[in-house]
DNA sequence: TTAATTATAGACCGATCGTCTAATTAATTG
DNA sequence: CAATTAATTAGACGATCGGTCTATAATTAA
């Protein structure tokens, strides 16, 4: 009787499965692609064609990496919430700031994006959860978790401001984050239809100053 | 020479347009469809075959009334500004009642109108805002101007507020009135993505006790 | 009636969508 | 080398999209 938790005594001819022997650099590539387009144009407009284009990588590949469009979107959301997650914890750790000025520094550096790519691209978790009712129902729980996420980095941010005597004593912390999310998404919209970073100044400014120790 | 303000000395031959002979108006049924649609999913997603079915118009008559799916948006948004302009009239500028009152009024009223449609349709200018950088340009504008009209009722009435003393007179209340959009926009889209009415409740309130008067 | 105009009806087109199957290429063993 | 197996590519496929088109029904003046 084998034991299937026993490796192969020997290896099996021919060509050996994928995991030993490649970085699966395609893939990469085109959920690299995906963010780029789906950031600017959501989930549901987004075509295959053109997400392939950009990579110069046939259609036939592409249901190899991933068994649909669904399950691609999934990644490529992964990915997204990946990076920003990264970015978050780059400024709202950075002990060497004041916890708000944290945030300011974050926001700078979004804006920065934003214009870098002219306003076309926004927030892809920002763009997917506004198509929502159009979305096969498994991006719905995901996208609620990032947020809870990121509220999270927020909320730790805005305590360490609190225990510093920035912000006033009262403020609930745990609110105020998720406040912060939920306006921080309307002013990426606007920046993209005025073509201007003034809403998400606006924004900040006003948020901060609504909170600050007098 | 003829002057074009003296209408017709002899009526026009042919058939009647159909505003003066029919109560049912076809165009107004497409445009009634096309809000529902466009209102849960966007625009560029939005097919006109979903459009007519909803009323039972067939897409002949379509390109009878609207010469492109552009023209057609247009008119859509049109009538979606119209009748929030009003809406917005109905709760802002009901002096029997405190400004800010009027405010939680105007929400309340929004919150059960999205419980009604079970948070499958949100914000049509939040919608197509969103998708701003795959829309025809043509939209960019519409969308800023009517944000500019809500703008102005919010700040009207935060003015009123204020010579209430209801909030605190150092408010600046054009900036307010444009961080008030901008944040429910964002609340809006959040509200759909948890199924639940609470972001717009936080959003609300939280926007609210930032700038009374202690 | 006939002429003129509005409105309905739906077939049709090229483009594009997501998906799938077959063929090719690459990697390994005997 | 040949055989074998997996990875990857290539493009066909049917469905559907927005948009156009021609035909015809409906309505009214002449």
């Amino acid at each position: 009787m084998e034991n299937k938790l026993n490796q192969q005594p020997k290896p099996r001819r021919g060509r050996p499965p994928k995991s030993s022997r490649d970085g699966s650099d395609t893939r990469a590539m085109l959920i690299r692609s995906g963010v780029a387009v789906l950031t600017e144009s959501g989930f549901a407009t987004a075509g295959i064609d053109g997400i392939l284009k950009n990579v110069g990588v046939p259609k036939g590949s592409f249901y190899h990496y991933f068994k649909s469009k669904e399950d691609f979107g999934h990644a490529v959301v992964d990915s997204y919430a990946k990076y920003f997650a990264a970015k978050l914890d780059k400024y709202l750790l950075d002990d060497t700031v004041p916890p708000l000025q944290r945030i300011m520094n974050f926001s700078n550096d979004a804006k920065q994006g934003i214009v870098k790519f002219e306003f076309k691209r926004g927030c892809l978790v920002g763009n997917l959860g506004q198509e929502i009712a159009i979305l096969p129902e498994s991006y719905r729980l995901k996208l609620q978790d990032i947020f809870i996420v990121w509220q999270i980095k927020i909320e730790n941010c805005l305590l360490a401001a609190k225990q510093n005597s920035e912000i006033k004593a009262d403020v609930n912390c745990i609110q105020l984050a998720e406040y912060f999310w939920i306006g921080w998404e309307g002013a990426v919209m606007r920046a993209r239809l005025l073509e201007s970073v003034q809403p998400l100044d606006l924004y900040i400014d006003t948020f901060v100053s609504s909170i600050i120790a007098n």
